[in-house]
Formats: C-alpha cells, sequence, structure tokens
DNA sequence: GTCTATACCCCGATAGAC
DNA sequence: GTCTATCGGGGTATAGAC
C-alpha cells in the first residue's frame, strides 16, 4: 500500500492555511482525509499533523475523539458539497441544463485531483455503516439536504411536487454512483453519460 | 463504535462451512468482512478468525499479505453481483422490467442484512483509491464486467450499440448510486425510484 | 488552549515446530 | 498445510505541566 503524503495544493490550503482557526483546521483536515482514507483508514495523528495542531489541541476540541471529529467532517463535506451544489444549478435556469453542468463540475474535480477526491462523505459513511449511528444520521442529513437543493430547482420550473420529489432522488443517486463509477474507473465517462440521461430524464418531465 | 459480532447467518453460513475449502473460507469472510467495513477497518485476524482459519494459513494462501487478500476479496465480490445480475435480468424478457426487478432484488438484500451489506466492492474500492493500484484496478474490472452484462441484455432487444453502450453506463452507476443512497437513509426509496426511472429511460430507446 | 509523554491495545507480518 | 508465539510499530485516548 503505497502511502498518501498529503502534499498536495487543495490539503495544504485548506488545512494548513495558519489564518484558520485551530478548530476549523482540524475539521477540514479530518474531512479531507476521510474522504480519501476512509474513517478506520484515517489516524487521529495523521489529522493534528496535517492541521498543525497538537494532538491536545484534537481532543480539547472534540473530546468524544474520533467519532465525534468523523461526524465534524461530515457535516463539513456535506454543507461543502451543497454549496458546489446550490452555484452550479445556479447557473443555469434550464433544470437540465443545470444538472449537466453539475456532472462536468464533478468530473473536472475528480480529474484534477487525479481522481482521489470524490463524494466528500460516501469513504466515511460507507465504512462506518451499522456500526456508528451518529456518523449514519449526519451522512443521511446530508443526503436529503442535497436532495432538496434540487427538489427546489426543479419546482421553480413548474415540475409536479411528487415528480420533483421522485426526480431529486434519481439525480442524486446517479450523481452519486456516476462519479463513484468514474473514481473507480479513473474516467469521466460515467459523469458525462450521467449529464446526458439525466438532462434527458428531467426534459421528459417539463 | 459498536463493534459488528459479525454472528448473522449469511456469514455464518459462507464463512464458516466447514466443507469448504480453507482457501474458499477465507476469500469469502475477507469479501464480506471488508464489504461491510473497508479495507482499513478489517483485520487480518478477524478474517482468520471468522473464517475458522489460523493466521499461518492466511498467509499461506496469501503470501502477499493484506493486499492480495483484498484483490481476491474483490474478485470474489465482483463474481457474485455479476451473477446475481444476471440471474436478475434473465428473469425477464423485456430490459426494462429486468433492471426494475434488480432494483427490487438489491432492495431485499440491502434489508434482510439490516442495511448493512451493500456493494460488495465500493468500500474496500473507496477506501484505498489512489493508494493501491492491484485493489483499484480489480474494481474497476467489476465495474467493467457488470456494464457488459447490461450492454448484452440491452443489445438483445435491438437497442443500437452507442445506446446501449451508455444506457450500460448509467444503469450501473444508477444502480450503485441508489443502493448507496438507500443504505445511508436506511430506506428501500432511493432503489424503488431508480428503479421506476432507468426502466422510463430504458423504454424510451427501444 | 497548547503541548509532551505515556499507558494500553491491536495491527500486519514473520519464524519455525509439527 | 496448520498452528503458536512473538516482533516491531502504530493506533486511540489520557494525564498533567505550562
Amino acid at each position: 500500500m503505497k502511502k498518501t503524503p498529503a502534499t498536495d495544493a487543495k490539503q495544504s490550503a485548506a488545512a494548513q492555511d495558519p489564518v484558520l482557526a485551530t478548530r476549523e483546521r482540524i475539521v477540514r483536515a479530518a474531512s479531507r482525509l476521510m474522504q480519501r482514507q476512509g474513517y478506520a483508514g484515517t489516524g487521529i495523528k495523521q489529522i493534528s499533523l496535517e492541521a498543525q495542531a497538537t494532538l491536545g489541541s484534537v481532543y480539547h476540541f472534540f473530546p468524544g475523539g474520533k467519532q465525534e471529529l468523523a461526524v465534524a467532517a461530515i457535516r463539513h463535506g456535506d454543507l461543502e458539497f451543497a454549496e458546489e451544489l446550490r452555484t452550479a444549478l445556479g447557473s443555469e435556469t434550464d433544470p437540465a441544463d443545470a444538472v449537466l453542468a453539475f456532472t462536468r463540475h464533478l468530473a473536472t474535480g475528480l480529474r484534477t485531483s487525479d481522481w482521489i477526491d470524490g463524494c466528500p462523505i460516501t469513504t466515511t459513511a460507507l465504512g462506518t455503516a451499522g456500526s456508528s449511528p451518529d456518523i449514519q444520521s449526519a451522512a443521511a442529513e446530508a443526503f436529503a439536504r442535497w436532495r432538496e437543493i434540487v427538489f427546489d430547482k426543479l419546482r421553480e420550473t413548474g415540475i409536479a411536487e411528487t415528480d420533483a420529489h421522485d426526480l431529486a432522488h434519481t439525480v442524486i443517486s446517479t450523481l452519486e454512483g456516476a462519479e463513484l463509477a468514474a473514481q473507480v474507473s479513473r474516467s469521466s465517462e460515467p459523469l458525462d453519460i450521467a449529464g446526458k440521461h439525466l438532462a434527458r430524464l428531467i426534459t421528459a418531465y417539463l
């Protein structure tokens, strides 16, 4: 197993920025590392190193230890992804075009990270499914929030409530699955195709 | 973090069956445990215990250690999932109905495992992305195989080759994403809705 | 709030008897 | 092929000075 030194620009810029408060640096480092390595694969010492904080600081802000840290990391990834989603959807008036634009955004993010930065919460959520209710429910909240953002966008253009509800589910599910497939295959093709099909599906309901 | 005793019927029946050869018991235990806990979250000692094999036996069959074991586990999950997919798709002549039937199969599997047995390879693949090329390429092979099974089914019913290629991508991506969303949300709703939308999408190409 | 030191445990991997 | 013992290292978490 190759060890990731985690020295790339995105990591450093976010987690090591000395202007950020300590707690914030810790959360960002935890979020990024768990996104890449999962819950069990990420050590608290690694997080404290990456965040340029001491182990004592980590336990000062997160007395609940690794689990509390994971919940904070998922919440952070949740809001980060939600913000990107809102921005991309807001850039186009037609919801079909908007979703297509977001698939391109995801593909770009994956490629520029050399296919290592996928969904910010999936890896953490999957590895702890069924063993940590706090982490699981934080992940469930994230999915619900993302669906709601898509739902609102679809409703704006006059799609019926029940149709928008179902479409929001499939849009998020397909985006997640296509990002996963793209990461595993190291190719943007799954995302490109998913964008095309989601746009077609949405248009059928307009 | 609650510790999973791993005493449920599915695990025991597969991994502890004394009739199975030792190597096979080890692979099955590794596959199931990594499916649930990921690569880093699963210990070799836990695998040997679950498989009722000694640590020496594990290293006898897998001298490459944990990584070699993970590749074998992914291959096992790959073929297992492929078999389920072929069976479900073969149960209906209309490909739209066939995919719908498979979403129900996935939902049943998730619910009966109390939402812990999701995709057999995703958790392992995600936690090791970018750090273990062997595991990553085994996972990429699995996705390609599953897409090909869907592709063949679509071609049988006269869908054009390029359309079938794209549809196969989206079917697998959406199934993966919906299973993930269902697992995280502990609800079959994402899979139910995905089945409906995928059937609609496929029908549009018939 | 930050830091160092450390207790205690389990990890992957190996050695060598049988 | 199977088994036990063990090595070296790293894990989470805590204690207590500053």
